[in-house]
DNA sequence: TTGCGTTATATTTCTTAATATATAACGGGA
DNA sequence: TCCCGTTATATATTAAGAAATATAACGCAA
């Protein structure tokens, strides 16, 4: 029962009546992709399965307004996936506002003074 | 495709080195064990199991630094559950915390323009 | 001393979510 | 024409979490 260190936490994410369609996790997904052109690999280095990947961008696709991730199977080198401009425009916006929200959450650290 | 509306949203919380202890959730329950004096109504009330209510105060005594619910068992009624001080002034705060924070959501809102 | 309604705790069951596996489709390149 | 690695999709298995159930402890009141 000793004195604890608090600190306040939390997550942003963009929604829309469908559900979320933005958040961190989104947005590193959607980062790695654009670096290796390849769904499989940025969800391989995310430990995601390739479904769980695909079922998000599939829903951020559908649900975005424009397509944030083009795909396509075969040709060289089995298949390969880009993100469109919309999707890195996408992505920096997301990124505004989370650094918006990291100073919110360093800047109102909870004083329970008790 | 057409062209959806966007907002933002999120969810804070405090947390120590052991995991949250505050978050929107576990403050209603705590105002609802003030209102009723018992942890059980607390929580059919908010359509919890008693267990989880119980785990949920169980983490938050232990992780706190002070206690926020005291509780006896048997004597009148059965049992009964009380707010101690620290507990009322931890809920004041976290509601003070939550304000801001729903200001940063609504000054806030996500512009794509896409 | 028995019953009552609650707190406290353990155990079991059920449901949901995550993970793994399988397979088809695809198009370039060997 | 067949192989390759990927996308795309369905299905099955496993794990995790939630919910339900059971039981003991407790102190007052009848």
């Amino acid at each position: 029962m000793d004195k604890p260190i608090f600190k306040l936490n939390g997550r942003i994410w963009i929604e829309t009546a469908n559900g979320k369609v933005l958040g961190l996790g989104r947005v590193e997904l959607l980062e790695r992709i654009h670096a290796s052109g390849s769904i499989r690999q940025a969800a391989l280095q995310m430990k995601m399965s390739y479904k769980q990947a695909w079922d998000m961008i599939n829903h951020m696709n559908e649900n975005f307004g424009s397509l944030l991730v083009i795909s396509q199977r075969g040709g060289k080198g089995g298949g390969k996936a880009i993100i469109t401009e919309d999707g890195l425009k996408a992505i920096a916006q997301f990124h505004a506002l989370h650094k918006k929200f990291r100073e919110f959450l360093a800047g109102n650290i909870p004083g329970i003074d008790l």
